[in-house]
DNA sequence: TATAATTTTCAGAAATTACTGAAACTTCAG
DNA sequence: CTGAAGTTTCAGTAATTTCTGAAAATTATA
């Protein structure tokens, strides 16, 4: 049984507020968190009861995280119930929201965008119309290829980048400097 | 007045649907939508009128739309009324949104966190689950400072780093050996 | 196969969020 | 100061989203 102490519960709490605007609703937040400060794996009736929810929410709330492949069902020998764990580390995680993010927040609108740009513009509101629509497809294209070029990256290349920090803007000036002598 | 082609008629439409998932709400993604577009600044009725919306609702999504510094106002000579324009260029405009976004989905957490991370750990598992939280803490951290970085970038170097694409991995292979020789 | 244990589904209730429109407010010209 | 032109506010309503809980479905066991 998960009984949380205050601590727990304020982050928990917290976890399910900021959820909402990370794309997932409060209970769905909750129930990750819960997951995620959980060493062992929880059952769904045990985070109905930790979360006071329902069980038919807690299902449909799994099969959510399930969908953004943040949580990994687990069988126990001679236990007929599944039991649910938090996937992977904190980077994995971060990956999955980030990539799963950029489905629903940016392909829609990128395939979008191309349709629009195949048509020519059909007066002068339209043609400055598409100007901007063409510096948002860009935009959006060149952010994608660079988040998936991220997620190919080695987690300790990542590391490296991320470590990098106010040391991006030399590494760009050496980067010139490297091409120019070669 | 801005009456619009059914092209930018979609446009504006998805672009509301896309706003919920963006941190604002239809109206205002629509309303954003139409300032892109349009050459000339809105004011505020004809706002209105293009979108089929109340007159209250345009401006309070005006207000929302300038908390996030995305648009601009506007005066015009011997009018009393305000127009409205949205601000600077298209990577002016995600910046902002970005900018907007981490400080609303990350810097309470990470506020939060702080604040946890300094009591003791009253039990086994309240340190399983700050050694989580501290993962958690270290990667918010993380992309904060690096966020706060490319924000500092100037557009020049934002736009080499973005064309970069999978030469990402090279230039930090390259980074290495540079800092090894010197 | 029957039944017990568990999970999933989904109609309706509850909670939340967005929108309207009329009233209050502000600003400015005369 | 007055009133016309415009903007903002906000109480109430509408729309949307989330949650519950009982019924249906699934799965394993005897």
């Amino acid at each position: 049984m998960m009984k949380m102490t205050p601590m727990l519960e304020t982050f928990v709490m917290h976890f399910g507020e900021m959820g909402s605007r990370w794309g997932f609703n409060r209970t769905v937040g909750q129930m990750y968190a819960l997951l995620v400060i959980s060493e062992a794996p929880l059952s769904a009736n045990e985070i109905a009861d930790a979360l006071n929810i329902s069980r038919g929410n807690v299902s449909m709330g799994l099969k959510e995280l399930q969908s953004w492949r943040l949580v990994q069902m687990h069988h126990v020998q001679g236990d007929r119930k599944d039991y649910f764990k938090a996937l992977g580390s904190i980077w994995d995680m971060a990956n999955k929201v980030f990539e799963e993010r950029r489905k629903r927040e940016m392909d829609p609108t990128l395939s979008l965008l191309r349709d629009i740009l195949l048509d020519a513009p059909a007066n002068e509101q339209e043609k400055y119309a598409q100007e901007r629509l063409q510096e948002i497809h860009d935009l959006l294209e060149n952010i994608t290829k660079w988040s998936e070029e991220l997620q190919r990256l080695s987690p300790e290349k990542l590391e490296t980048l991320m470590k990098l920090g106010s040391g991006v803007g030399k590494v760009l000036d050496m980067k010139d400097k490297f091409l120019k002598s070669s």
